[in-house]
RNA sequence: UGGGGUAUAGCCAAGUUGGUAAGGCAGCGGGUUUUGAUCCCGCCAUUCGUAGGUUCGAGUCCUGCUACCCCAGCCA
């Protein structure tokens, strides 16, 4: 796609611009650590874009980094789903994908040091004294009763926890640092505990698992990282980061830079919300076109180089931000627009019925792939007495602003003739069944000879060759700018997110398989086939509507 | 006065030795058009959260306010 020419700018680029002039780094490793929890979404698109951008700029690495030290949260199905989006989403990371459970011997290691150093104590205290003699955020807290206990005592009991002699919550290995200090994460924190769980790397090799302060890193030292990128809220973590460097026998020092996450109008991006919307059966799952993952973008029908396109342009800053869903569609119709063949389809079918053209009659007319690129050839469609088009286009009487077919009046058959509407059949209820129109044979390809002037064209399908449709039309997925604000955000679920229309697609489209990528519908969206579909009952996408100033001024 | 952060248009965002507010999205006008699409042209911050100060000159430096976000998981 036509993706923005210049390289991104931004606080994170210059400052790895200045460790490369000063020297301090000849070449700069960053990585991409998800935890293997769920699915990745928009957000992690924007990390990764990050991160691996970077890599791509400076002609450094990225590695991917699975952070899978809480195994009751994770499975090896996530670790798969991962791997599947960061290449989708177009990146190649450096070597195999790493673990950090790679590095539970070493991490092991780390910890018995502090121990010996006198800098980490096994502690008995139960979550609630614990929290109890943390203090509050104006208040400091206060010692637990084993922060003194020896060394000896401490590597003992350290062996005990990871022998499997203590229960869950019984005893936790703490960083002795400072029950005073005006940054909660440095208030003596847990660097390990006790989990009798499966893990889907180490199996059951362990039965403590170390925090993700004391493990991110050294993770990010052992792998030689430069910049270890990561969102706003570690902020102050950056402190017990630095400070676990500071205290173990290691070489590197990466250092850690924050940047604010993604924001997006009408979702929700945090894990655990998207968790409860797969959970709870609010849509049909991790990748419903509906939701913000990008395995729900991609069912969706967006493209990598669309997602792309948005992360460099909503940029990279410590400002926390809500961005408009305007912006995202922006991206894929730029893409689709100039990629995307076009092609006609009816979503809402009234059936049209041309008098002057004989019984059974047919013709073979074609039609460009692309009105502003003749490279993507030409396709052939039919025409014939029976056609469909689409209801909305038609009216028994209308203002000269509705440029469409109004009975008794003109209107052109996009890439077809111009037809005139004549009578229409209306069923017991009123609604019309059929239109019967006339056609003007002398239009094919050019403007009537007595210099009549019609204005609108409209799509339509050869009704004896159209291959039935359903056509899946998303619309956002919540009632509010910011869900997440809200007491409960399920209950501002939009429940008209979806909606389905049946209708016909134009002959061309009968093999149309999920692997096709997208059309234009020309006059409606862009579309793509779903994994729904099926040789006798296609099933479309509708990716993202074409913008519809007609629309506007209809509803004004 | 607990600490850590952030404030530039409706949204995102450039602006880095102080020199007279990029760009994108959205919006609004106009032109082309067999998609009310695309494309093209034009408009859209006397002003940078706010009040002062330094200076010939401040979004950029100083001081005081204000607003919003994050931190009290044996989650990440």
């Amino acid at each position: 796609m036509a993706e923005t020419e210049n390289r991104p700018t931004n606080f994170i680029r210059q400052i790895i611009d200045k460790d490369l002039a000063s020297g301090l780094h000849q070449q700069v490793k960053t990585r991409f650590p998800p935890e293997p929890n769920g699915f990745l979404h928009i957000g992690h698109a924007k990390s990764i874009c990050l991160n691996f951008g970077i890599a791509e700029d400076y002609q450094g690495t990225c590695n991917l980094r699975f952070d899978d030290t809480n195994p009751a949260k994770e499975d090896i199905s996530f670790v798969n789903s991962i791997k599947e989006d960061v290449h989708w989403l177009g990146f190649e990371w450096s070597g195999e994908a790493r673990y950090s459970s790679d590095y539970f011997d070493r991490l092991h290691g780390f910890a018995v040091e502090l121990i010996e150093k006198g800098l980490a104590y096994v502690d008995f205290s139960t979550h609630d004294e614990m929290r109890a003699l943390r203090g509050t955020l104006t208040e400091p807290g206060s010692n637990s009763p084993y922060r003194d206990t020896d060394v000896q005592t401490n590597l003992q009991e350290f062996a005990k926890m990871a022998n499997g002699e203590y229960q869950e919550g019984q005893c936790s290995l703490r960083a002795k640092i400072d029950m005073a200090s005006p940054f909660m994460c440095m208030r003596d924190p847990v660097i390990y505990r006790v989990k009798f769980a499966h893990h889907h790397q180490t199996k059951d090799k362990w039965c403590i698992y170390p925090m993700y302060d004391f493990t991110h890193c050294i993770s990010d030292a052992i792998e030689g990282i430069t910049h270890s990128l990561c969102t706003l809220e570690f902020q102050d973590n950056r402190r017990l980061y630095d400070w676990v460097i500071d205290n173990i026998t290691i070489d590197a020092h990466p250092r850690q830079y924050e940047f604010s996450r993604l924001n997006l109008e009408y979702t929700v991006l945090s894990k655990r919300r998207l968790i409860q919307l797969v959970d709870e059966k609010h849509v049909s799952g991790w990748d419903d076109p509906r939701m913000p993952t990008i395995a729900g973008l991609r069912r969706r029908g967006y493209t990598p180089g669309a997602v792309r396109e948005f992360c460099k342009r909503i940029g990279v800053t410590k400002m926390d931000n809500m961005v408009e869903m305007g912006m995202l569609e922006a991206c894929i119709r730029d893409d689709l627009n100039v990629n995307a063949p076009r092609a006609m389809a009816v979503l809402e079918p009234v059936k049209v019925i041309i008098e002057n053209l004989p019984e059974g009659s047919s013709e073979t007319l074609t039609a460009p792939n692309h009105p502003n690129d003749e490279s993507m050839g030409i396709r052939e469609i039919t025409f014939s007495r029976e056609i469909w088009i689409e209801a909305e286009d038609f009216r028994e009487q209308a203002n000269k602003k509705f440029k469409r077919l109004v009975l008794g009046k003109e209107v052109r058959l996009r890439n077809a003739y111009v037809i005139k509407a004549e009578r229409v059949d209306k069923d017991d209820a009123g609604n019309i069944t059929t239109i019967y129109c006339t056609y003007d044979e002398q239009t094919l390809g050019k403007d009537p000879a007595d210099g009549r002037k019609v204005k609108g064209v409209i799509h339509w399908v050869d009704a004896n060759t159209a291959a039935p449709a359903q056509f899946r039309l998303y619309d956002r997925l919540f009632n509010v700018p910011n869900p997440a604000a809200q007491e409960n955000f399920v209950n501002a679920i939009n429940d008209a997110s979806l909606i389905v229309k049946n209708g016909y697609a134009e002959s061309s489209l009968a093999h149309a398989t999920v692997d096709d990528g997208n059309w234009q519908f020309e006059r409606t969206g862009y579309f793509c086939c779903d994994k729904d579909s099926s040789e006798g009952q296609l099933v479309f996408n509708q990716t993202v509507g074409l913008r519809d100033t007609w629309a506007k001024i209809e509803n004004q």
